[in-house]
DNA sequence: CACACCGATTGATTCAGGTCAACTTCAAGG
DNA sequence: CCTTGAAGTTGACCTGAATCAATCGGTGTG
């Protein structure tokens, strides 16, 4: 039995699956990973199989936590008192998560879509960590600095993106390449299903199925399986996600 | 010429309005204002008159940036490169505003909705404020923590919300009354147009009125004038928001 | 007071995405 | 190899919000 500041729950089904079969790569920024050996001798460690989560609701309520991801990939969700949920992210070893205080009415879930082992640290488990290493309060503002900025980012295309802009910019997303960097073609592993894409972006998964496979008419991507996305044109991907400056010209008209 | 670390623009027109002759209601968290005298050492203060505005881009790229309002009102929106805009909150006296590193392709700006006195602080300003008052850091991570359950709570409103949601847990949160507290009949002065609110909700203004005009007939909300609202109802608006338990049963059926 | 202006409201129509259902693909296990 | 089941894809249709357009109403002005 788990003591109360935490509730764990498994994967209904053993299923074992293919997730192993391909390391997913990091989105994390260098830089937050360092800070891990610290965080190692304050938090408490979980290891969670595939489909296994816990929640953050019930005594966390106006707590905010700490999530470091060693190994692995989460997916976190809020979940409405009606049953909607929306999932907020996809963390990748060596991410931080930073769980805002929750809200009476929602409930917060991590759930692993690997197997993952992470670290958690409660307000009193920071408290204590910034009381003995000053110096890592200039990191943790910087992380919450991050996390707003990715929040306010996902917000954005919630807020004011189309389907297929939304998947764009998914995409980038996930290929790390939102700022600019790396080549115009890449190849990459979703460790999330669609059913996962379509909660995080706010769609339905057939809508998703259906703009993957616009992409793919378009010559924008392939999709050699479900879960393996080649991206062939990064700029008219940044173009559809109304990234680019050129925005528009790359409209898939007709297609 | 202001100094090229900020940019301001005044309104377009100079018309007087009528936005002063009801002092709008602060939704501040007690306590963020306590800490204005001191930020009040380091940042640098400004004045905007209704309609003028603020951009953070340029030479703010990848900078964080603190804005405390002293007096007045202010919506803070970000402009894509495609010329969409998404309003990501508005801000009242008393309120503290953390504004996330910002992105290529992404403008930020906040602008005056009345008459509005704040105070600025950039990265280098706040490093020299938790130089001299290193007590500042533990109200500096519950303001980010605050202000990302903010837009989190924003976030699930534009990623799993109707529109008639959307609009119940906006004039909910107007209230301040989202975790419950108050009498379930109340008077508030909306100091924004349809069309911040709608660029709030990532919704189009007839959208907005529509639904406000339904809200009326169903007996939820009062509209006396388009920026007074009387809530009659907020047991049925926390039900419409799909947070309350009993949700659903207050659906507007046929209405 | 009459006028002009701008925001808000209401109505008619369109369309993107949701819904429902059929079919395909693929991995696991006998 | 066949069976099974779950995820993904595709098609037909529907609906809620956007769009386009007309009207209303308050505010400031001559």
């Amino acid at each position: 039995m788990p003591p109360s500041d935490y509730c764990d729950r498994w994967p209904t089904s053993g299923r074992p699956n293919g997730y192993q079969r391909a390391k997913p790569v990091s989105c994390a920024k260098p830089g937050a990973a360092h800070d891990f050996p610290l965080f190692n001798d304050y938090g408490r460690p979980l290891n969670l199989p595939t489909g296994a989560s816990f929640g953050v609701g019930g005594d966390h309520l106006g707590q905010s936590m700490l999530v470091a991801v060693l190994d692995g990939v989460v997916k976190g969700y809020i979940e409405m008192a009606n049953g909607q949920r929306l999932i907020f992210g996809f963390r990748f070893a060596g991410d931080v998560l930073l769980i805002p205080p929750s809200e009476q009415h929602l409930f917060l879930v991590i759930e692993a879509l690997a197997p993952t082992k992470l670290l958690r640290l409660n307000d009193s488990e920071l408290s204590r960590l910034r009381a003995s290493h000053p110096e890592l309060d200039l990191r943790l503002w910087e992380m919450s600095a991050m996390e707003l900025a990715r929040i306010t980012r996902h917000m954005l295309r919630l807020g004011c993106m189309d389907a297929q802009a939304r998947i764009a910019s998914f995409l980038l997303e996930m290929r790390g390449l939102l700022n600019g960097a790396g080549s115009n073609r890449a190849s990459l592993w979703l460790p999330m299903a669609r059913q996962d894409i379509a909660e995080y972006l706010g769609l339905k998964p057939e809508t998703v199925s259906r703009h993957f496979s616009r992409l793919r008419e378009a010559g924008v991507i392939d999709t050699p399986t479900s879960k393996h996305v080649v991206v062939k044109d990064r700029d008219r991907l940044l173009a559809l996600a109304g990234l680019s400056d050129g925005a528009g010209d790359f409209a898939l008209n007709g297609v």
